[in-house]
DNA sequence: CTCTTTCGAGAGCACTGCTCTTGCTTTGGT
DNA sequence: ACCAAAGCAAGAGCAGTGCTCTCGAAAGAG
């Protein structure tokens, strides 16, 4: 069994090895070409032009279209996920009190999507088959959250975070959340929390989308002064007063 | 000239009749189908098809696919901006104070989204050509936006609203967007409101994309507090005490 | 009644996703 | 070392797409 894992995880000869090899490039390529002109126009046919392969081919490492779209989409998630870990990580290193970690890993939730409009309006856009989100994209697509959960229940362990009561309506529900992926959190903090992920995207794909065209100029200070109340309404405590 | 006016709002004869109809036929066509299996998929040729015409004949009407696409998005802004100014008109009508008229209308704008997923994804979703916004959508893209000023202004004239102070940053480009389109606000009010503008599409976008399955469930609940912790964010006052 | 503009129909081009068949090469068991 | 099995690239082909062009008929203007 320990021998089959090895194996498993190992190169078994030159066909798998060149099987490795081929997906990669035909993701490599794809990726550039998603860069270049979109979700919408990717084809994979000039994928395959491209690699010097002909069509028909490329189906025996992606079964269809949507496939190859969904492994951009799952590693998009892995790429933005690392980078908002290593920006957690990063501030957690210098020593950065919560609130300052967390509009750090929002500005790096922003400068990803910056770099990747398109792999970012892959994730966050309009999902664009007939949206259809297969398992295997639940774990990478939580990665930025857990961050930012990660922040928050830090900052509650060093000093408790408390937030108005909420609404009776919804005291049940943001129980079930905590206990699901929260734990240990005020259940006022974990609404907030994800009402704050979910805005967070929403600021984003505004400035990404064009929605902020003609409305805001100066894009950084009015992202990283928006962070930084969304961090508030979480209930991080302000900059300044140790 | 008066004369000219009318008959310009006025049909001329048969051919320009027929024209507007034809015309109208095909965008609410399109529309059964983007309503059907979403932006992507809505082909000129299913269109024409299902008109009983041929698809060069659509060509007279639409120069192309992404004008008819633009068509239907400007039909979409109008359609989910006049929704969300009648919430707000019937909430004022009914003497509410302007927290409630703020949630009720991003109640209503969560309500035009459910009930028309594929229209708002054309609209806050990623854009589908080479994201071209035309001019001609500035104009009803703002009636949203408009309706929460309008909300936001008539509070603060009423008793007026205070919010911390911006940071050094923020405060020029605040005072612009204030002057641009949010004559009277605090500059605080302004950057908050635009914010807030984003971060209720965001909530959105994150129910109707997907983003929230299996995490959250009472949809309802969870909005309506989001929605209210919005208004908190841009300084309307909690509802309770007159 | 003419002449011009407008429109629908059809053919056609270049492209797409995808399937199926045909041979060639690598692999693993005997 | 041999040989069947599996994996693979290539090509042809199907149904569909956006879009262009030409041609004949219908409607409007003079």
């Amino acid at each position: 069994m320990y021998v089959t894992l090895i194996r498993m995880s190992t190169v078994r000869g030159a066909r798998e090895r060149a099987r490795i090899e081929v997906t990669a490039a035909i993701k490599d390529e794809a990726r550039r070409r998603l860069a270049d002109e979109g979700a919408a126009k990717l084809s994979l046919r000039a994928v395959a032009r491209e690699l010097g392969m002909v069509s028909s081919a490329l189906y025996r490492y992606f079964p269809s279209r949507d496939e190859l779209l969904t492994a951009l989409i799952i590693d998009a998630y892995d790429s933005l996920g690392a980078a908002a870990e290593a920006a957690g990580a990063a501030a957690l290193a210098a020593g950065s009190p919560p609130r300052a970690r967390w509009t750090a890993v929002c500005e790096a939730f922003r400068a990803w999507a910056l770099a990747h409009p398109h792999e970012y309006a892959l994730i966050y856009g309009s999902p664009v088959p007939g949206y259809s989100a297969p398992q295997d994209t639940v774990v990478p697509a939580s990665r930025v959250a857990n961050v930012l959960i990660g922040i928050v229940r830090s900052a509650h362990e060093g000093r408790g975070l408390a937030l108005p009561p909420l609404p009776a309506t919804l005291r049940a529900e943001a129980g079930r959340m905590t206990a699901e992926f929260a734990e240990g959190l005020p259940p006022e903090v974990t609404a907030a929390l994800v009402a704050a992920w979910a805005q967070l995207a929403g600021l984003v794909s505004f400035e990404l989308f064009g929605q902020f065209n003609n409305v805001v100029e100066e894009r950084d200070a009015f992202f990283a002064h928006a962070a930084d109340q969304l961090a508030h309404a979480v209930g991080l405590p302000a900059l300044g007063r140790p």
